[in-house]
RNA sequence: GGCGCGGUGACAGAAUGGCUAUGUAGCGGACUGCAAAUCCGUCAAUGCCGGUUCGAUUCCGGCCCGUGCCUCCA
């Protein structure tokens, strides 16, 4: 089995062959954190989460390296907004982007850099570029020279007529050429952040952060770099321009993937439109898992259309599953193969939908199944390859009824009770008082059975 | 204007040059005191017009519709 993945570079699937097959090596653009993040910034999350668990079941080792930008034009105004510092800013979002997504079952990445931390390196890319002329100083800005790199575009697709064409472009007057973009941009104190460089007081621009961050943790070729779409260009397109010609021309990222749009009702999801959700109140509405599970079931190129009612359905598969899962809580799970269909469709280009298609089919199997022996494989078999997923981990318990209840527990009884006696009219209005609570009952060969709404 | 992406049953969402996933909803049945859950069965789709082909939802061309990017947005 091979893992084949879509390259922008190549607009096209490809067979993922590891530059070293004993260490894979991915870099994903993190969070800039100045406020909650939203479903738009998990998706890229729990993509490459998916992608870093799926690699490291083929690799012995795989290092997955994912920044925190904290220098950032927003972070200083929300800073002066909030009428905090920067710093005490930045660590209580990077806190909460923790907290968040670690309720989507996200691993840690191996790791997290912070671009405050990577000053010295950015400043030293930069002078390599001064030094072969890919890069100018002017009036204390030091700005990349896209003229000097012959086939600037590469990834974007755009030729730099393209680029001129496009009227949005506000040519600042100190730049030589209207596609060059900033690596240093002068600050002045009240800013509350900065630093000192060859080039003046100052910090650096977004894009050296990465090339930066990437170089320094990964080294100045490594194999898979991730983000949104939305980042290929100018983001992605400037990392390359600069990684690659402060190294003489070598590769950059040599696989990049990029995951679809979050759209919301048929229109994109942004902030300036109103239309976004943040993780954090989603959470209000259903369980992270419930979360991932909507994010997976759309294939990650795809553009992703959330709605709250998806939402639900998703927290009613996981329902289901975990009721399944219930059912065998006594059956010991029997090692821990992943579903071999179920690996194929994410070797396929991280084929989630198709995947979750493969639980189904397993919980399916193993509700049905009679054997005590097939039930313990079946349940091994779900159990791993849902992890493979970040899924079904919790106590089913735990995930249908929350903390134990004794006063259901004791309304349960008084029921079955009444079943006894044949009293079916008390029985049933213990039940409806209890569903009145959203409490559901379900009686089974083994007694009843209750969950949560 | 340039560079892209997409249009699949009621809804969500995969796949595929012939055998038409999966889930939710619906319908029928089994089970149940009745429900719920579960199981079995079932209905139902490829935007429009051409072309290639024995055969197209899939490949090619045109059109319509929607949508994204085009200098610091995941």
């Amino acid at each position: 089995m091979t893992l084949h993945i879509h390259n922008t570079l190549t607009r096209q699937k490809e067979v993922f062959e590891p530059l070293d097959p004993s260490h894979v090596r991915m870099y994903v653009c993190g969070p800039t954190v100045y406020d909650w993040a939203h479903i738009g910034n998990a998706r890229p999350v729990v993509v490459f989460d998916t992608l870093y668990r799926l690699l490291k079941r083929h690799y012995p080792k795989v290092t997955y390296v994912r920044n925190i930008t904290d220098v950032d034009d927003k972070i200083i105004a929300r800073a002066k907004e909030s009428n905090i510092s920067i710093k005490e800013l930045t660590l209580k979002t990077t806190e909460m982007f923790h907290q968040d997504m670690g309720k989507l079952n996200a691993l840690h990445p191996d790791f997290e850099p912070r671009a405050t931390d990577y000053i010295g390196p950015m400043i030293a890319l930069i002078e390599k570029l001064l030094a072969a002329g890919h890069a100018y100083e002017a009036e204390g800005h030091v700005l990349f020279s896209v003229p000097s790199m012959a086939d600037y575009g590469q990834l974007s697709r755009l030729s730099r007529k393209d680029l001129v064409a496009g009227a949005r472009v506000e040519v600042a007057p100190y730049k030589k050429d209207p596609a060059d973009f900033v690596l240093w941009k002068p600050a002045s104190e009240k800013d509350g952040q900065g630093w000192d460089s060859p080039f003046g007081f100052g910090r650096p621009g977004w894009h050296i952060e990465c090339s930066a961050m990437a170089e320094d943790r990964l080294g100045e070729t490594f194999d898979i770099h991730g983000g949104g779409l939305d980042l290929i260009f100018p983001h992605h397109e400037n990392e390359i321009a600069q990684s690659r010609c402060a190294h003489n021309g070598k590769p950059f990222a040599r696989y990049w993937v990029h995951n679809g749009f979050l759209v919301v009702n048929g229109e994109k999801m942004s902030k300036s439109l109103g239309n976004f959700y943040t993780v954090h109140e989603l959470l209000e509405h259903a369980p992270g898992e419930a979360l991932r599970l909507s994010l997976l079931g759309t294939h990650y190129r795809q553009p992703y259309d959330f709605t709250l009612e998806g939402l639900a359905q998703n927290k009613a598969t996981l329902d289901k599953w975990y009721s399944a899962l219930r059912q065998v809580k006594d059956i010991k799970a029997e090692s821990s193969i992943v579903d071999e269909a179920f690996e194929e469709a994410l070797l396929d280009d991280l084929n989630t939908p198709l995947a979750i298609s493969r639980l189904h089919e397993l919980v399916r199997l193993l509700n049905s199944a009679e054997d005590e022996k097939e039930k313990a494989q079946l349940k091994a078999c779900l159990l791993a390859s849902a992890n493979a997923m970040g899924l079904l981990q919790q106590d089913p318990e735990l995930w249908l009824q929350g903390q134990a209840d004794e006063a259901i527990e004791s309304q349960i009884n008084a029921r079955l009770e009444a079943r006894k006696a044949r009293n079916f009219a008390k029985a049933d209005e213990i039940r409806d008082a209890l569903a009145a609570q959203g409490i559901i009952l379900e009686d089974n060969a083994q007694g009843t059975t209750w969950r949560r709404m």
